[in-house]
Formats: structure tokens, sequence, C-alpha cells
DNA sequence: TTGTATGCGTTATCAC
DNA sequence: GTGATAACGCATACAA
């Protein structure tokens, strides 16, 4: 069923029957009545390929994202495609993996596949800031679309980058676990990214504001994973802290364990605290206080400034910051 | 950049390049070369548009999904991507919520997309079975293109279903609490899906082979999330019960909050069980015995099965039933 | 082996 | 207001 049908059927043109369809005020309301009641009974739909070819445009965006099952990722995919439905775009979803060599090869699929706009969704698109070349197909990309990082910052021409206030969540959160007496603070990462650099930073602020130094041993890396770090920590029999802050929840979650196997009471002995006030935050005992970095707040406001682009606008900050917030619960 | 302008400066005929870029074998080595080359400089890429208008398909697969967020189905999704992408075909992502009249407009516009075929994650797809005509738009959208349902039974020409063997598992759950002496098991659910049908299934058939009546009131239905089991479990004084089982792993969670708050002791006083094995029953503590319903077999069977019907397969299985397994951990 | 010509289903620019 | 017609960029049947 094509445009020719409808236009056959109604017996006018097929340039009045796009103009129904793409309601224009130009074509008189009993002609227009007819070839909408044509449309209906045929339950007519423009075909998009051939609409794409005219418009060069799908309405659709390419969010991309390291790993789509993880909670983080699939709540702000979530929100997104909302977000994005609502505002008459689909989006094309693309799992990059970590490896820097696939997330340049999706993103080259994805604009082949003549996206509107690209969404990358993680600080891992904005690598770890020691390299400014890993960043560089991000630049390349945005030549073509504008392009929108979601926590995670890179510069550049049509790039535009949306994430929370890490660094003084942080800070305010060590503040006051050191106010309430904990004298050694674990700091606990399975990254290096944007994020966890700022994490990092605001750690460190708090620290050298009370008068402490910075203690190496108290940083760790451990990959993500609850035991993982529950592992981990029992083999490192030497580390002692009183308080841990983990850039990810399921970290936390390890410490919590950990604990556990030690007879360590929380938040007496040990208080732990947590990053993104997932799911994962309420189901663990005790429950997990946890950095909440806003990321339906963020989501919405990519959105917007996305559509605020693509309909013209010109005035769309390259950088926004949401400030966190702080979840507390039972163990701090 | 079209193939008009390769055509141009390779000094040959757009028919020749089209054969280059799609692999014919019937090109001159010197010609493909000198083809090739010049498409390299130019970084040329055939518009997808034009593509999709003449072949009529852009090589995608839309996958519904209820809710994007949670834990199971972005796994699924995150295994149909994957898997998806290794054939060369790409995803576009809508979420319906659950809302009968969302998911019908979801498909319709996934369907006006023009994809290769339709995925529904998730078994409130195929409704209660109550009314037949709640999944008439299933059949309908399956006129159109193939439909692959995961984790629902939908009858129906051009409709292919692949589930886990939920009753079996549940019902081997239940007989093993039975025979370790537990009385009274609770069945608790926020579904009335095919999925939890099957469920309730198992737990009556492994009742009723050890003799035990079927007790309405230890079935509990309950909005999902972890807190709403805790305060309903809270509210109800005079249920008193033994064991647990739980058709999704946050509602479990609730049942092991619960069994904390009133100290009763896991597994010994309340022994509980949940379903999908999700990272959550290894968050929570203790950790969680789960049914695991091999999401990622089910996930690639589907991919397997809706590939080779798209590449004119004509034995694919209308129904694929894959095993359960029983993930045994300190709640039990 | 290569080139020419046509169709795919729209939208948009003209005339009328 | 409405209709004819030219793009849009590709694949492919057919001709050479």
């Amino acid at each position: 069923m094509t445009i020719y049908d409808i236009a056959d059927r109604a017996g006018v043109s097929i340039a009045t029957v796009s103009r129904v369809v793409n309601g224009s005020d130009k074509v008189r309301p009993k002609t227009k009545e007819k070839v909408l009641k044509v449309i209906e009974e045929a339950g007519y739909t423009p075909n998009v390929f051939a609409q794409g070819l005219g418009l060069n445009t799908m309405h659709t965006v390419g969010i991309l994202v390291p790993d789509i099952s993880d909670l983080y990722m699939s709540s702000a995919v979530s929100c997104l495609e909302d977000a994005l439905h609502l505002c008459g775009y689909d989006c094309i979803l693309s799992g990059s993996g970590f490896d820097i060599r696939n997330k340049r090869a999706h993103v080259q699929l994805l604009l082949s596949k003549k996206i509107d706009a690209l969404i990358m969704v993680g600080s891992t698109y904005a690598g770890a800031g020691t390299d400014p070349t890993e960043t560089d197909y991000i630049r390349e990309a945005a030549k073509q679309v504008p392009v929108f990082l979601i926590n995670g910052v890179v510069e550049g021409d049509n790039i535009y980058c949306a994430v929370c206030d890490d660094c003084k969540a942080v800070h305010q959160m060590v503040d006051a676990m050191i106010k309430s007496d904990k004298k050694r603070i674990l700091f606990l990462t399975d990254s290096h990214s944007y994020s966890a650099q700022q994490k990092m930073l605001g750690y460190k602020q708090a620290l050298s504001e009370n008068g402490i130094a910075f203690d190496e041993s108290l940083s760790l890396y451990v990959r993500n994973g609850i035991h993982e770090v529950y592992y981990q920590l029992l083999a490192q029999d030497d580390l002692h802290f009183d308080a841990c802050f983990a850039t990810d929840d399921s970290l936390a979650i390890g410490v919590l364990k950990y604990a556990k196997a030690k007879k360590l009471r929380v938040p007496e002995d040990i208080s732990v605290v947590g990053c993104n006030n997932s799911y994962l935050s309420i189901a663990c005992e005790p429950e997990l206080t946890s950095i909440d970095n806003r990321l339906e707040d963020i989501c919405r406001s990519t959105v917007e400034h996305l559509m605020n682009k693509l309909h013209g606008g010109n005035d769309i900050p390259s950088k926004t910051i949401v400030p966190s917030t702080i979840q507390l619960r039972a163990s701090t």
C-alpha cells in the first residue's frame, strides 16, 4: 500500500495525499476528509525508508552503552528511551563493551545508520584523560551528528556533556565520616574513568581539609563484583580501615560481606558508602548509604538539550552539572 | 558522498561500485582494487535509507520490553543485542510499560519502522490467558513480521516462543522444601502472567504429590518491590509460614528483610527461594537460592531461530522449552 | 566484465 | 487548492 494507491482510490494526486498525511493546511477540508477516510480504510502508513531518503532522517538517535545489563546503564537507557519516545524519536541501541577498538567500531556502525544524534552513556567513553587521542573518535563522530555524553566529559565541537557533581558529594560524605571520628577511610574503585577521578578528588579534598594525609595503601582498585571485592579484602590481611567509600554499590556490598565474615559491625566498626543508589543498595543488609548521581535528571536534561539542538537551537551548554544527593541508610 | 561520486572518481559506473561494495565476484580484481581505493579515500558509506528503500529492509529488529531498567529485562536485551549484532542486525528498542493500550501502540510504532522481526521480552506480553483477544495484536503483528516471544507463550502463525521450564523447576524446589520438613510454604508473586501461572502449577503439583492440601491463604499477590513485600508481610500478623517461594528475587529479599525484623532465622525458621538468579540474589544476606531460568540460553536460541526464519528457514519450532536450573545458596 | 536504465515511495518545487 | 515532476541514493535486470 503506497501513496499512489491512496491517491488513486481517493481520486486525487499523490501530492495531495502527502499534504494530508503531513497535516498541511493548504488542502480543502472536504478533500482532506475524503483522503483520510481512504487512508483509514486501507490502513496506510508512509514508508519510512522513502521518507528517510527524502528527508535524510528517520528520527532515530543512537544510544551507545558499554554494558546494557548493568543496573546503572539500563536505568539510563530506560530513561532516555522514554524521553526520546515522547519527542517522537526512536532509539537504536548498541552495546560496545569497554574495549576502545569496539567502541570505535560501534560508533562507526551507529553513524552509518544515519542517526540524528548519538548518546554515549557512562564515563568509560571519556577515557582516563591521560591520552587525548583516546577520545578522538568522539570528536570525529561529532562532525557528523551532535554527540551527548552522560556522566563523562570530553571537550570538542558539537559534543555536549552532562555529569553529576560527584566530587562535591564525595567530599561531603567523606568529611562527614571524618567528623564522626573515622580515621582510616578506604577508597574503593573499579575504574579510572573521569567519574572515578572526580570521586577521588573529592575524597582527597576532604582528607586534606581535615589535616589527614592521603595514604596510598587505602586506595584500592578492584575489578567490579561483590565477591571479587570480598575475596580481595580477605586476602589483604594487613589492611585496616574503619570506613569505606566505594565508587559503586556492588563494590560497597562486597565490603559489607567482608565485614560480616570478619564479624565487624556496620556501621560501628566500619561504615560503608556506595554510589549510584541502585536497587542493590536496599537489597543488602544493612541497607547501604549511597550517593545518588541523579541519573534521571541527567538523562532528562540530555534529551532536552538534544531536542533543542535538533530543532536548530544554538545555545546549548557544552557541560551540564547536576548536583548529587546523598541517600542515607543504615550502613553509616 | 554518493555512489555516483565514487563512480566518477574511479572512472567506472555506479553498477560497478555497487558490485564492489556488495562483494560481487563478477568484477575484475584490478577494477575492484581501484574502486576500493577511492571508497577508502572518500570514506564512503552507502546510504542506508536508499538501501532500505530498494531492498525493503534495514536489517533491524525491534525489541519490545515492558521495563528496560528491570534487571531481568536488561539482561535479556543485552544478550539479544549482542547476538543480533553478531549477525549484522541492529536493534531498535522500545519500552512499552505494562498497560495493554501502550503495548499495542508500541507494537504499531515498531512495525511502522519496517523492522525485519519483532522480539517481545517478558511474560507480560502473553497476557493472563483469560481473555484471548488480549493477545490479538500480537497475532496481527505476526502477519507483517515474525514475532518472537521470550518467556511467554502465545499461539499463532508466525509467532515463536521460547520459555524455560518454570513449572518443573518450581515443582522440584517445592518438593525439596517439603522433604526437608517444611509444612507451610508461602507462594509469593507480583504477576498473573503465563510464567507466574506455570510456577503456581509446579507449586501445586509438588504439594499435591506430597499429600498437602493447597491453602489459599498461603498464596500471596504483592506488588513488586523489596519494601512492599516487607511491609505487607509485617501487616499480616496471622500469616504463618516456614518457607517461601517467590516468583522474583526482589520479592524473596523482601521476605528476608521480614525474617530479620521478626528475628526469624533463615533458613532454619524460614527458608526462602527466589527466581531469576539475578545479581540481587548475591547482594542480600543471607544469599538467596534462586531458580535460574537460563535467560541467556533462551535469548541465544531466539536469535538463532530468528536468523533462520529471516534466511528462509521454515522448520522453526513454535515453542522452545529450555530447562531451568536451581542455584543453591545460603537461604535454603 | 562493465554500463544503462528503471524502480523503490516519499517530499518538495513548481506550475496551473 | 491541486497536480505533475524532479530529486533522494541505491540495487539490479538487461544490454553490450
